[in-house]
RNA sequence: GCGCCCUUAGCUCAGUUGGAUAGAGCAGCCGCCUUCUAAGCGGCAGGUCGUUGGUUCGAAUCCAACAGGGCGCGCCA
């Protein structure tokens, strides 16, 4: 339950009840959590955004609300503040009930109808099948993932997919340097990598698996008759590794999509036969770009996209002079055929260098979908290694790690996957190799992780101290909830009872980093109650000769761990019940 | 030259889709362990939300212009 799109909702009825003009747009009515505490549990706009259409001033429509409001069953308070807010206050009996769902839901607590089992796509990842996975990947995977996660917790259904660039020029080296590696595996010496080859030593099984495939039939022969049988094995060698790197991040796909499939299956030119089918597009010379020198620049007639027509700056190639399609034809056809698989809803995942390319794909999806679809484009920038403080310069030759496989092995998929999510997804990020790993408030994982294992810790302690009760969530949450009184509680189930809010806006907002930073007001609300019980020792969870209250705390404790177990899940982090 | 992103405390960053007196952490200063993990907590101090206009009951948030930083700019993906 969403409590402020319940009040909302209430708002809304109660503003039914006074006699205001029909037709009222309501729709700027907000139901929100005031900044202060002091100043309530909701927060309503409604008298100020109604005043000018209902022809009242917000003061006397406030009090006409408030009025109805006060005889809300779960509202205890009502007042008007400022300009016109109405601040409701809530009974703690409603809090007790919102801890009962807390820990009758566990780690489903959050998750929403609001998809409605909306088909929605998310595009991730999408690395070239040229080597393995490096840093700058792995926020992309870990951002498309949670995302997708998040999305499905909101109530779509997502599909979370994966677009192999294997129809490229950069494909045909990599088959090359595969050949190179597959003679020296023959027993020829190859020197240095020549420029232009892949160089890296992760080519050198797959060189050596060819020659058990093949024996030296190859070694001589012209690339004709090896280019496409290479290509092939290179391209599922290097999609077997990549899988593997993401198996290692815990990041998953349900779809995998060949760019060559595409291709060579017809759907290429079929999809780009419906856009000219539609009118858009044509042969024309595009201007040379301005303030930009070009050498070699000619006007030339090319095959182009009429992506001005729908917000793009400038028309673009679907064709290369050599007659073959675009990267940016096949991607056309990619996301028409995902549209059409019946995702009216789309995002991708990118690198920050590639954002020059969001408006045209835009365009093409509102082409090609004749405006039935929507692509929402999320660019991750750099990831900035760090360590000790310092910039980490990563070298090959020092033994310095490079690939995302070595930080996944060095920190744990946990580290990676939580501190991707700790900043904005176009915001940089700096990964330092130390801090991710110490134990203090400065590492957010650590700081969440180890708020969720001292509530185990508490439980367990429960075990003993209340022997033979039944500290089971189900009966915890027919225990007596309504001795937890003290405001220092009931603040905690109120940040607890915020999380299925925020999962709907983080979900709206395609903004996983969200949960991170809600997760560390979990915790820190957690840590700050523990520490309450030091100064107080009423406050301390498991209070002797009080066995009612003690249940009560053990409940709140619960639904502590299961809404950050809940968060944790989104970003496909385990919960740890110890640190040691 | 054009497009997109960014600019919030000394540092690193949030800011609930336009709300009330702009918030955390770190660094600095002052406190809190005979106690369920002090691996933590509380307090003090710290601000022209890049600048200037505009929109309205109300702007860090939306619009315009400008400044600074980043990315990109016809047949690479």
């Amino acid at each position: 339950m969403n409590l402020f799109k319940y009040f909302r909702e209430e708002i809304i009825v109660a503003l039914s009840r006074l006699n205001l003009p029909d037709g009222l747009d309501t729709g700027k009515v907000t139901a929100e959590p005031p900044r202060e505490e002091a100043h309530g549990d909701v927060a309503t706009n409604a008298a100020m955004v109604l005043s000018k259409p209902a022809g009242m001033k917000p003061r006397d429509l406030a009090e006409a609300l408030a009025a109805q409001l006060r005889t809300h069953p779960a509202v205890t308070a009502v007042e008007i503040a400022g300009p016109g807010f109405i601040n409701l206050r809530l009974v703690e009996s409603f809090w007790a009930e919102r801890l009962g769902d807390i820990l009758r839901a566990g780690t489903t607590y959050g998750d929403s109808d609001m998809g409605g089992q909306r088909p929605i796509n998310v595009e991730y990842v999408s690395a070239n099948p040229t080597g393995p996975m490096h840093i700058g990947h792995a926020r992309g995977a870990v951002i498309g993932d949670a995302l997708a996660s998040l999305l499905a917790k909101a109530g779509f259904a997502v599909s979370r997919e994966y677009y192999i660039n294997d129809a490229g020029a950069q494909v045909d080296v990599l088959a090359r340097s595969i050949h190179l590696r597959y003679r020296e595996a023959l027993g020829e010496e190859i020197g240095d990598i020549p420029e232009g080859l892949y160089p890296g030593d992760y080519l050198k099984p797959a060189g050596a698996q060819l020659v058990t495939l093949h024996g030296d039939k190859y070694q001589t022969a012209p690339e004709s008759e090896w280019l496409a049988s290479f290509r092939l094995f290179a391209v599922d060698a290097m999609m077997d590794m990549i899988r593997d790197d993401l198996a290692a991040l815990g990041v998953k796909h349900d779809v995998f999509t060949s760019e060559r499939g595409l291709v060579e299956s017809g759907r290429v030119d079929a999809a780009l036969e419906f856009l000219a089918g539609l009118g858009q597009v044509y042969e024309g010379v595009l201007e040379p770009p301005k303030g930009k020198v070009l050498d070699d620049w000619e006007p030339r007639p090319q095959t182009l996209f009429r992506a001005t027509a729908f917000g793009d700056d400038v028309d673009r190639p679907l064709k290369k002079s050599d007659g073959s399609w675009t990267y940016f034809a096949s991607d056309i056809a990619y996301h028409l055929d995902k549209f059409r698989r019946g995702f009216p809803e789309m995002i991708d995942i990118w690198g920050a260098d590639h954002g020059g390319y969001v408006k045209r794909m835009q365009a093409a999806v509102k082409a090609v979908s004749e405006g039935g679809g929507a692509l929402d484009v999320k660019l991750c920038q750099m990831v900035n290694l760090m360590k000790g403080g310092q910039p980490f310069k990563m070298s090959k030759r020092a033994g310095t790690f490079v690939t995302l496989r070595d930080l996944v092995d060095q920190v744990g998929k946990d580290v990676v996957r939580f501190i991707m999510l700790t900043r904005k997804n176009d915001a940089h990020l700096d990964f330092d190799l130390d801090k991710v790993l110490e134990q203090s408030r400065d590492n957010p994982v650590f700081y969440v992780q180890y708020a969720h294992a001292r509530c185990h810790s508490v439980l367990r302690h429960g075990v003993t101290a209340l022997a033979g009760a039944d500290l089971s969530a189900a009966a915890l949450a027919a225990g007596p909830l309504a001795r937890l009184t003290d405001p220092a509680e009931l603040s905690v189930i109120k940040v607890l009872a915020s999380w299925p809010r925020l999962v709907e806006s983080a979900a709206e907002a395609h903004e996983p980093h969200r949960v991170a930073f809600y997760l560390n007001d979990v915790a820190a609300a957690f840590h700050g109650l523990w520490n309450k019980g030091k100064d107080d020792t009423q406050l301390r969870f498991l209070i002797e000769g009080d066995a009612e209250l003690s249940l009560a705390r053990m409940a709140l404790v619960r639904a502590v761990a299961d809404v950050i177990a809940s968060g944790l899940a989104v970003f496909g982090v385990e919960p740890m019940e110890e640190m040691r």
